[in-house]
DNA sequence: TTGTGTTTTACGACCTCC
DNA sequence: GGAGGTCGTAAAACACAA
């Protein structure tokens, strides 16, 4: 039995994942789980990857694995016929493992606090930080070019894999200007002659479907800028942050905030924002209180100071 | 299913503190 | 001047009665 690899075309990662597979020419079981349709949070997924993200591959002995910086060295560790995808020269890993984490820490959260508000909350307006916040990445990225021909040196690597699935899906909503970026310019068209680039280009046509048809269906609803999109914070985020404002403090320090934020991936602002409206519903909670009891003293006379009934000394 | 009230994120205005 | 506080509020998400 082949592993399955549970994943949905149009995921940047997933995207990534599969550019590897067919690179190493592996024969893995593909299983889509809708995300639109929450299929990710059902029980027979969530046992596989209780983080409820997608890629997953589920090996034939049950073994899982999630997140494609995670699963991408396996499978070239385990089915590469050569390390030219994730070299095991120390060095040259270490400038793979640099790029990769890159993507996963500055590009691709910067995709997504794009295009999420667009698919899921009805945005169709990217305020201009959020413009400058991938232009930065795009300055990082040409830099990283210079003199090179692929993301991590002189050959392709997994790098470029996870890379290009951000950046082929940024240049929807923020194109990259060949002028300015002449290195990323170039280093996509060469990623597009490589013979497994067909996976990533359908998943992308299809986001960018999606995209285009959330942009065109959002024009008749009221516009909301990105700023003021809601994102629901799961279960595990909500009782993260009650315990350290029960436990800890109410107050968040410059530290702790860092530390949370990385661990909760949310930014440094909404763990901010979350201790401020925490405070503002405990005082609203203390204040209703106060109004409860004084309701009940006025009504019951057995609430009052009880003078007039019993005398005093 | 729909209407309505409540809670949850996120923000702007304004203030204080360093 | 910047960071972070409160207060008030918008709007999405949610709960629940009818």
């Amino acid at each position: 039995m082949a592993p399955v690899l549970y994943m949905i075309p149009y995921s940047q990662p997933v995207r990534a994942t599969l550019m590897t597979i067919k690179a190493l020419n592996i024969d893995i079981e593909l299983k889509e789980i809708n995300l639109l349709e929450k299929q990710q949070f059902s029980s027979d997924y969530t046992k596989h990857n209780p983080q409820h993200t997608v890629p997953t591959l589920v090996e034939e002995d049950g073994f899982s694995l999630w997140d494609s910086h995670a699963i991408m060295p396996y499978l070239v560790e385990k089915y590469g016929k050569d390390d030219s995808l994730y070299p095991r020269d120390l060095r040259k890993r270490a400038i793979v493992n640099q790029r990769l984490h890159f993507e996963n820490g500055v590009l691709f959260p910067s995709t997504m606090a794009i295009i999420r508000p667009i698919i899921y909350g009805g945005v169709k307006s990217i305020p201009e930080d959020k413009i400058a916040d991938i232009k930065e990445a795009y300055g990082f990225l040409e830099k990283f070019l210079e003199g090179k021909d692929w993301v991590a040196g002189k050959s392709v690597t997994i790098a470029d894999f996870s890379i290009i699935s951000s950046i082929t899906t940024m240049n929807v909503v923020v194109p990259v200007d060949p002028v300015e970026y002449p290195n990323i310019t170039t280093w996509i068209k060469m990623v597009e002659q490589l013979p497994y680039y067909d996976v990533n280009k359908t998943g992308l046509d299809q986001i960018k479907k999606i995209i285009e048809e959330k942009l065109k269906r959002s024009e008749i609803r009221k516009t909301r800028t990105l700023d003021k999109y809601r994102i629901v914070y799961t279960e595990l985020q909500r009782v993260q942050l009650e315990k350290e404002f029960i436990f800890h403090s109410k107050y968040i320090t410059t530290e702790r905030k860092a530390e949370l934020a990385a661990e909760l991936g949310l930014s440094q602002r909404q763990i901010k924002i979350w201790f401020q409206n925490r405070r503002a519903k405990e005082r609203k909670q203390n204040k209703r209180h106060v109004e409860e009891k004084n309701l009940v003293n006025d009504c019951d006379p057995l609430q009052t100071d009880g003078s007039e009934l019993f005398g005093s000394s």
